[in-house]
DNA sequence: CAAATATGACTGTTGAGTAAGTTACCACGA
DNA sequence: TCGTGGTAACTTACTCAACAGTCATATTTG
């Protein structure tokens, strides 16, 4: 058969592989894994499907591959954040100015570890595991040390505002992607004052 | 060909029907509109796929159902706490205990308005849309009232400060479904401490 | 026996995954 | 500087399984 399209177009495997990724990566985090058509991935990034079966083998390497790429991207920088002294509110605080910033391009990335539809067993569960775990972690450490100047050292309610704060950080990335315009400085300028409102509508 | 399973069992229809939803609503809520498998819900309900297929229509209009069924309760709760005379933080409390209260029993259903493998268009986009437009009208209205009290005015901080209130619930339901020892009073005492400590732990 | 409740066994479509090949690039020898 | 062969990049056209949805038929109840 005639196949006048097929042959090489000069793209390298990484750089090629790395464009894909960014293209799934924003129509997984946005569909959700069992939703996305890796037809879909595929017109996106103006490839045919086989290639990306060639470089990624299957629906979940190429799941895995985007949620490892984010995964060190938002894991890295939130433990760098960790590792600066401040604590309580502050560091939290700290710790949404460092999501807004490295993911200001890229915000649905976020979602990537919030899916529903993903496989719960093999190595996608593996690694949304790890990269949750590597992040709630420091969010738990985090919490506790708030919660421990207010005198809770409960584990149920330090595990509960976890919870809380993990969802706080979720709704502020989700708002963001559905307002593009907002920087990633606008964010953080907001989030201090939806705090300061917190703090002073209790009277 | 013999169908010796067939034949009514006595159950009449309204009956089993919401049996179905109840098994429905579980099962779509936790695993996503996408990946939902009929035949799972019809083997959960102890009966054939044919009958919901009968009774509802299509996946579509069994997801419908279960919308319906979730929303009034939820959306319902949400007004008449509304219609109460609370405001502020004071206002929001309440609102989580009356949420904790009307799905004590059936924790998952909020999840159902946020699902993102759901239909985006069609009669199921139409209800979701119903449902979150009547609670954020209400969500953003206590919002606004909270963020009045520390002056603040700017609709987009009070939208995404609605966005946040709304992540918080969130939160704390599925932090809720996976802890089902937890009492619905429980939870509405452990929501007092999560505040208390915030507004405590800032100094 | 009429109506309501129920099912086994089918169809059709969608989409993940693959087989088999085509075309461009590049290092090397003459 | 011009073949030439090896390899990396790439595609068309398929297979196959899962699952939404349907048809024809069976049983019970009033």
């Amino acid at each position: 058969m005639a196949q006048s399209n097929a042959g090489t177009k000069g793209v390298p495997r990484f750089e090629r592989e790395s464009q894909i990724l960014t293209v799934a990566s924003e129509v997984f985090a946005t569909e959700g894994f069992a939703t996305t058509n890796i037809q879909a991935i595929a017109e996106g990034a103006g490839i045919s499907k086989p290639l990306i079966y060639n470089y990624f083998g299957s629906k979940e390497g190429l799941f895995l591959a985007c949620l490892e790429r984010a995964g060190e991207i938002v894991a890295g920088e939130i433990e760098r954040i960790a590792n600066e002294d401040s604590v309580g509110i502050e560091r939290g605080m700290r710790t949404l100015d460092g999501m807004f910033h490295v993911l200001e391009d890229q915000r649905h990335l976020w979602r990537l570890f919030y899916d529903r539809t993903a496989p719960t067993t093999g190595p996608v569960a593996a690694a949304v595991n790890h990269y949750t775990e590597r992040i709630t972690k420091l969010a738990d450490e985090g919490v506790a040390e708030l919660m421990a100047l207010s005198g809770v050292t409960d584990r149920l309610d330090v595990s509960a505002m976890t919870a809380v704060w993990m969802g706080i950080v979720d709704s502020l990335m989700r708002w963001w992607v559905e307002h593009p315009d907002e920087s990633a400085a606008a964010m953080t300028e907001r989030s201090g004052r939806l705090l300061a409102a917190i703090l002073g509508g209790v009277q």
